[in-house]
DNA sequence: TTTTTCATGTGACTTTGTTCACAATATTAT
DNA sequence: ATAATATTGTGAACAAAGTCACATGAAAAA
């Protein structure tokens, strides 16, 4: 826990944004913004969600635990909600959340959220568009993972990852082989294997987790066609 | 095109429940209920959307062109909405939805719509719950689609018909079996094979798209195990 | 009714991806 | 630094599911 002005945050939510003065006291006496290190626990399926918690820096995956392994959903960075379907739907957290990197999440009383939305229109309104965009992706994710084969799966992660986390094309891949087939849906040595091919085939150049993209053109091809 | 009064319209969402007697008369004068017939087209991919559509009665599949098939995201049977999603999102219809049965749905103007959420906080609080909801439901289909082989999956969808959708053992499975296999991301064969296999073990019965579940333990084992 | 079209079942074969085993690196803890 | 632990790469055997081909059956159109 640590003083902080939530008016003043630099870093703040669409929907934030349009809280008054009053709502923004109310705000900052009820929510607390905690540091997490890399691999830290910040929501835990199975446990009782009394916060919303906004991911104010840093990095985090979404996992949830299946019948045979953990899944991992998403990877989120700030700034953006984490656990808001968690607060409106059920009392317990159906999925959990663990830092990548070292970061920051502002834990917000649930009660004061579910308030700002009854009682604040453009707030709702935010956390709708950001809910139905959420909807949107997890529906072109999931078209994806039952069409596209293992190669396509890992390209379009790869293309995910450079374009939509880091705006780089070289960048230090967050997780281990092993995360990264809990995210596609396969296996450690498939990714292992599929990585080394597209090494071996000058796509990308590989130095542990550090990724190279060298043919973006290639990779997209691949990441489409599945 | 039909006249109606939305006020005593038994089915009725959560949200609209939360309506004023005043809010009641908007939504009559912007709101067209509009009859399908089973293979009709309610929305469509790539058009653009103007009104959110609410399931009064039947039952519709939502579906969304694929790299390579078209891929069945979700079953939904009224009522329900159909298209918030899209609405607040992109202004084109990221997927399509199509009657399976005849259906009733209500076009309620998507302006409107919006009106309710921002001067209703009750009305925005029950949205958000319902998109919540949905986002739960996809995160755990998620992990289902990526660690289950086909018979655990078709298992699923069995007990998913039975359970959420017919409330009986015995059904009229909506959808061919190739429309099934783009459900599950697989084909028509598998779905072919894994269907008579689960008749030979005396599992179902089988008769055309007629199905009855016999064993329902053992159908649930085969789902859980994956 | 008859024809045409679409949906389904099934066998043989091929492809893709998994499993298992083990060696080689990294990382972390002592 | 050194040991202990976790991560990664790779080959070989195996299993699951996809593809192709064709026969059968059911529904829609002529």
């Amino acid at each position: 826990m640590k003083k902080h002005s939530c008016k003043d945050c630099l870093i703040m939510s669409e929907a934030a944004k349009s809280l008054s003065p009053e709502d923004f006291e109310i705000l900052e006496s009820n929510a607390v913004q905690v540091l997490f290190k890399k691999g830290e626990v910040i929501l835990k399926q199975g446990a009782i969600s009394t916060n919303v918690a906004f991911l104010k820096s840093g990095l985090v995956k979404i996992h949830m635990q299946g019948p045979v392994n953990e899944k991992i959903l998403r990877i989120i960075k700030a700034p953006s909600y984490l656990g808001i379907t968690t607060t409106f739907g059920v009392k317990l957290n159906q999925f959990s959340a663990t830092a990548l990197e070292a970061t920051t999440v502002c834990f917000i009383d649930s009660n004061i959220f579910r308030e700002f939305i009854y009682k604040n229109g453009k707030f709702a309104h935010e956390i709708i568009i950001e809910l139905c965009n959420n909807e949107l992706y997890d529906y072109q994710k999931s078209v994806s993972l039952s069409q596209k084969q293992i190669p396509g799966l890992v390209a379009e992660t790869l293309l995910c990852m450079s374009d939509k986390i880091f705006n780089n094309d070289k960048f230090c891949f967050p997780l281990t082989r092993n995360e990264m087939s809990d995210m596609i849906g396969t296996t450690r040595e498939s990714i292992s294997r599929v990585l080394t091919e597209f090494s071996n085939d000058k796509i990308i150049e590989l130095h542990g987790s550090e990724i190279s993209i060298l043919n973006k053109e290639l990779l997209i091809q691949i990441s489409e066609k599945g």
